[in-house]
DNA sequence: TATAATTTTTAGCTTTGCCTAAATTTAATT
DNA sequence: AATTAAATTTAGGCAAAGCTAAAAATTATA
């Protein structure tokens, strides 16, 4: 398997995970930064390897051979950023670029040891599941911040989107997996959220309040 | 910089440290499994990007630049070598094919953090020399086995040959870094060596012999 | 030194993965 | 239902990195 035919299959288990029905040339298209037409061509390529049922203007689905595999590359990236992380002491918003290289590393041996040497983490450092060297994932129930209601408490467990930017915000504020957040108000005309996270109360917008994990 | 202009760079680099003249086309095709053809295709991009001396039909030098590079490249795989085998306890057979995927990875600042994550080694599982973040490496005084004499004794510090076959042979022979050895006879006939190895004498061939870095 | 053998390069072709532009199919709108 | 718009595919090309076969340069040998 190439390095591309893996991020091809990653990005669609990522859309699939978002709406799961059949996923559009042109939603993969932009995920990748790439061309419709590259797209088609790599969908034949995967279709002809069993790796996704594709049909020609209807869009693609994995198949549980494509599914699998997918997992495995998300298992990879996933067990690597925590490796990054706690190993290497990089912050969470640093791991992602280079989790992306060292996600096509091929040795299942390597992979399993790191497992193991980092304690068998059931997460990633943005909250995120690691699939075990089955493809089996344990689901965590959790919600967005942006769905809660006044007075209520929980734990920040996840970030939706895990950009630079948006984990660089979230330590200037010092939310953190882990920090307790209570909604103090919520306002109406911009959806915006007063929260107290740990002792300290603070305004953030609706987006932010969309791309956080509560439990 | 693509793996296999990396790759190319290695070999290049690796051939200079034997022979230290240019280096022919066909060696380099030799040493990396491919065709001559191939080789100068490789060799007017390095040169054209400035990272070896080319001249058609003499063969090729490294530049600073691409002596650099090679340094570079060298020196996260034998990090990489180092990690999988004191941290994810991968046996010194095992590891080369893993970090020859390993070595590719681009990121300064991790490379940076692995080195001192592993205490700043200064040789790899098989003896062999890391170069530092600029490129110095301490060279240590060693020589092969099959030139010492009858009498002598010394510890072994490197292998030449790092194949997986010749490192299983010396594990079987509790042959490792460290291990103290004493000729006890050099036989003329076939110039193998009757040795002992911590407290058991064995025969070896002078293949081995040729193999094995005494100091 | 002339010729043979070897090495190296060139020329032209293949595959992978991407692209643009044109054609086709599907979806949306009047 | 017909037409327009959008999405998707096809056709044809490009660059990287490999290959084979033929040509050219170098080295060895008679």
């Amino acid at each position: 398997m190439t390095f591309s035919e893996e991020n091809y299959l990653k990005t669609i288990y990522h859309l699939t995970s978002v709406s799961d029905t059949d996923i559009s040339t042109n939603a993969i298209a932009e995920k990748m930064e790439t061309k419709a037409s590259s797209v088609t061509d790599m969908l034949k390529k995967l279709s002809e390897k069993d790796l996704v049922n594709y049909v020609k203007y209807q869009g693609v689905s994995l198949t549980d051979k494509g599914k699998l595999a997918a997992k495995m590359i998300v298992r990879k990236h996933r067990l690597w950023e925590c490796f990054l992380v706690e190993k290497l002491d990089f912050s969470w918003d640093e791991v992602h670029d280079i989790a992306e290289q060292l996600e096509h590393i091929k040795s299942e041996k390597l992979i399993n040891k790191l497992d193991d040497f980092l304690g068998n983490p059931t997460e990633d450092p943005h909250g995120d599941p690691i699939p075990d060297a089955n493809g089996r994932i344990i689901k965590v129930e959790k919600q967005l911040l942006s769905e809660f209601e006044k007075n209520q408490i929980g734990i920040c467990v996840g970030v939706k989107d895990t950009s630079s930017d948006f984990l660089k915000y979230l330590d200037k504020q010092e939310i953190a997996l882990g920090s307790q957040i209570e909604i103090i108000e919520k306002e109406s005309f911009d959806s915006s959220f007063r929260i107290r996270v740990g002792s300290k109360e603070i305004t953030i917008s609706n987006k932010i309040a969309s791309n956080l994990y509560i439990k």
